[in-house]
DNA sequence: ATGAAAGCGCTAACAC
DNA sequence: GTGTTAGCGCTTTCAT
């Protein structure tokens, strides 16, 4: 620490108290007298001294910190949670700082941060986290207060704020076989939130719930990317009879099977719907622009800091688990389906 | 900090060896027997021991944790140079923390950030900083490590690693004159950064290079976001005659021009050339795509990371400011200007 | 090669 | 109201 420049001693020796006095006219507690804290304070400024924030940790004060951590700050979703969580910390006088921690989160990973931030933040944030069942074990045992954001890879005792992954995909495939679709088809995505599970969930639930089978052709694997959703989208435009809407288990995919479509000269919505998950800036700028589902992010990134500060203060948290309905987004890449055109797509 | 878990006391007594030792067989430097270290290490792992970086860093050691301070990491610039530094600083065996600091730096953010930061960082980037010129005469007398990215509002003695924007703004401008356009007009970004500035200056560089005037309607204020590129549009298409191509000094910006142009019948890039900077997402996703500039901002990141851990480890510094050279983009919204269209644009 | 003591800057707990 | 004492977990002396 390179020997901090103005130290609490030093405000004392200058206000001509001692340094307990300096420490409770700073911090505001205790019985101080006016003046004195006055003296005080003129000694503070004059000296331009600032409170050494890691001193007081390692005496088991708040930093007044939330740690914010994520897989991916690239994706659109994590960033506009991260960007609104911001804004709630700053409302609850704390400050956040983020750690992206790129790739999974393991027990390797984990070591790192138990032991650098320990102390450091007063509660954690993990959005769309990434990781081990190990390392959520982990979590679960520690007692500092966490909340974690759109997890429901499974289930645990940790606090989880999440958007309805489930009644949002099987109304929006509902929609699609109200449109007069049948064969349906889904790209999944990576695995690790358990978002595209749930999704996969809803998606199967409606076509149920309509009688219809699910071919296995129809569901693909995909990684969220657009890349992977233009691959899945050759496989099942290549199908016959090809699907004549998919859902996508986000936006990306569903640009990439646009895409797909595009280029074979299939259009987009009279011969094959889309719909797709997030609502990223993307999905209205391509054209035609993209129906979609949408997470309340802000209500949401609100609801993470609240429960994480109460936690943090020791108040009875509220439920364990807050759930938020989603919206869907209607726009152009979707369309009823007027004739079931049967010819067979032969072409490579 | 809630009495840490288990502390090297404990560590010590499990290997029956005093604590100083068991400090020096964690850390490494000092004369500890081999079997004196193996005994402790085993303590450790047994009882999952894990080094207070905060105890450490009161006795002034490193953290190596690098602080990255940005003021709007939702835009796709700042969100770029975050994630590539973040892997840099992997590779330095370093973690990298953000710091979203929502609007502009000035003394009352600074006096947060030195408090609550000093001593945890062990030095500090700044990302496009938004800052006042009292926050950075701050920086600039503080002795700890900083390095700035993108910033050349004014000079400083800190260390900048900042992409050349008058020379390709220059160039670009150049290459829209050697398509026979004369007529063309700028939209400025926020001062903020002085990169707008620096645009504007390679942008009144080539014109004048090439003996044209610069028409004071012509150059239009705007705030880098898509809306004021299309009022900033809007009103340059309303001109008469009207400019042939604009320069906008960012893709956002040239986007908006463009939904304004479309909005009025007016052809891009038959009847209006547009280029950005930046090189976005969604320059290559609107229709026509966009040509642009970019920066080499996994380049910059890498150097601006490599230079801070240069000065963290007090090695001597290289060059006080370096530049990198941006790329120019062609893509499809720049053409030859063919016949010059006279007609006088009188409808509202 | 190992240990003992001191102290980083701050604040809870107790005096006065 | 204010001062004194002690100690958070670690590492830098200095001694052994």
């Amino acid at each position: 620490m390179k020997k901090q420049s103005v130290t609490l001693v030093q405000v004392a020796a200058k206000a001509g108290v001692s340094v307990m006095t300096a420490s409770r006219a700073m911090s505001g507690d205790g019985y101080v007298s006016d003046e004195t804290r006055n003296k005080v304070h003129a000694a503070a400024k004059a000296l331009g001294y600032a409170t050494n924030t890691l001193a007081r940790v390692m005496k088991g004060g708040r930093t007044n910190v939330i740690g914010v951590v994520v897989n991916d700050l690239g994706s659109v979703v994590v960033n506009a949670f991260v960007t609104a969580m911001t804004e709630e910390a700053r409302k609850c006088e704390m400050d956040l700082f983020i750690y992206n921690s790129i790739g999974q989160l393991d027990e390797q990973t984990q070591r790192r941060h138990s032991q650098l931030l320990h102390g450091l933040w007063d509660g954690l944030i993990y959005v769309l986290p990434r990781m081990t069942d190990e390392y959520l074990e982990a979590l679960e045992k520690s007692d500092s207060p966490i909340v974690l954001v759109n997890f429901c890879r499974r289930e645990t005792t940790l606090p989880v704020v999440q958007g309805d992954n489930f009644n949002a995909a099987r109304d929006a495939v509902a929609s699609l076989i109200a449109q007069g679709h049948q064969r349906i088809a889904f790209i999944k995505g990576s695995h690790w939130t358990g978002q595209s599970a749930e999704r996969e969930r809803g998606y199967r639930q409606a076509m149920a719930d309509a009688g219809l089978r699910v071919d296995k052709h129809w569901v693909e694997q995909g990684t969220y990317s657009e890349q992977s959703g233009q691959e899945a989208g050759m496989r099942l435009l290549a199908l016959s009879p090809r699907p004549s809407a998919v859902f996508a288990a986000n936006d990306e995919m569903a640009i990439g099977c646009m895409n797909a479509a595009l280029e074979q000269g299939i259009k987009v919505p009279e011969e094959l719907s889309l719909i797709g998950f997030d609502d990223v800036p993307s999905a209205s700028i391509v054209r035609p622009q993209l129906t979609t589902l949408r997470h309340p992010i802000a209500l949401m990134a609100q609801a993470a800091v609240q429960e994480l500060v109460r936690r943090i203060q020791r108040q009875p948290g509220r439920r364990q688990r807050v759930e938020f309905p989603a919206e869907m987004v209607v726009r152009d890449s979707t369309a009823t389906l007027l004739a079931t055109p049967r010819r067979r797509a032969k072409k490579a």
